[in-house]
DNA sequence: CAGCTGACAGATATTGAAATCTGTCAGCCG
DNA sequence: CGGCTGACAGATTTCAATATCTGTCAGCTG
């Protein structure tokens, strides 16, 4: 807001850059606004991000590393595979409704942001089936899951609960069924993997 | 096109309706489109429909029921269970891909209309989930499936497959990898619903 | 001289006036 | 008399003029 004389950063520029998509939305948030924010000229965030495109992909980029990097958590868990299963499954169920639930504007925006991206959704999807792949590695050593290709049925899995994380579905999460909705699914998923 | 002089039917209206959505797409088909289309003033439109909403929802009703009969004859079959079930889920697949991709335009037009439909989509989708729950009623009464609830069980299936017949997940449904990944995920569901 | 500025060209968005559309209804026609 | 018409009010959409934005770069400034 207020104009401050610490050097430009990237950081600083993703900062204010969230702000301005907070209050503009991703329609109406542009360039100048984010220079403005910070007290500069816009050119100069040109010299930190090629084009504006970019800038909103490094945006979306910091937003999906921080769901990726608390759901990690979980999956290293010391626990036994198919509780840290239900417990993934959950926390990224849970992560999703709060967001779209607590501030469903900011939850739109990003929603758009996703959308227009280029590859940090698809690597960030990457990262999480990855996590997935690693609970049932441990659950077929162990002998709890039988899945001849680990990486193949964490697809399986990830995408058989699209509905429950994709935001194009994000309307039917406040719905007072989607609580037992998502068990069911969960159920059948874990019955499907069990050996 | 060419003023028939039969006397105005429902029936008429809507197919001169899904003539003008085909050519002008849901944005620019008007009410006065399809009372020209007729032959007729768009005031005797508003007989056979009270609102706009009303004549498009109709339109809408009448294509999800063209896809509704396909599959019932699937479902009803006979046939062991689970090749019935795998057929059903293959069936709805195909027909919803190849909707997508030979006229991507009109695909676009229904989706549109899907979403602003009040109740001909719940209502499709509850008709579908029952046909499933027939499926798997049947596979539970031959000692095939284990389901404690035919109908959660079929809602779980059908939520789980929800990235290979919901309209938001068109653009995967042309990747290469996706009838792959549709076997996978149905193998997973038909494991979790054997006895 | 490294980093920032601000003017610029072409692309995109906003605006408000004019055109069109939705939904109604009094009256016409067969 | 039942069904159709066409004019109408208010809402919505279109269109073109205007303003703003994106991305570049020559030059300023500390």
């Amino acid at each position: 807001m207020a104009p401050t004389s610490e050097t430009l950063t990237a950081e600083r520029i993703l900062e204010a850059t969230e702000e301005v998509l907070r209050r503009h939305g991703p329609a109406k948030a542009t360039v100048v606004d984010v220079a403005r924010a910070l007290g500069v000229s816009h050119g100069s965030v040109y010299r930190h991000f090629r084009t504006k495109a970019a800038l909103r992909e490094a945006v979306t980029k910091r937003w999906l590393d921080r769901t990726s990097e608390a759901l990690s958590g979980i999956a290293a868990a010391d626990r036994d595979a198919e509780s840290r299963l239900r417990d993934w499954l959950a926390a990224l169920f849970d992560a999703k409704r709060r967001k779209a639930g607590d501030d469903p504007e900011l939850f739109a925006t990003y929603s758009v942001l996703t959308a227009e991206s280029g590859t940090a959704v698809g690597e960030h999807l990457a990262d999480l089936t990855a996590q997935l792949t690693r609970i049932i590695e441990a659950g077929t050593a162990d002998g709890t899951f039988a899945a001849a290709d680990p990486a193949t049925a964490a697809g399986a899995v990830f995408q058989a609960t699209v509905r429950f994380h994709d935001p194009c579905h994000a309307r039917e999460w406040e719905r007072p069924a989607a609580e037992a909705e998502f068990a069911a699914v969960v159920d059948l998923i874990v019955r499907g993997l069990r050996a």
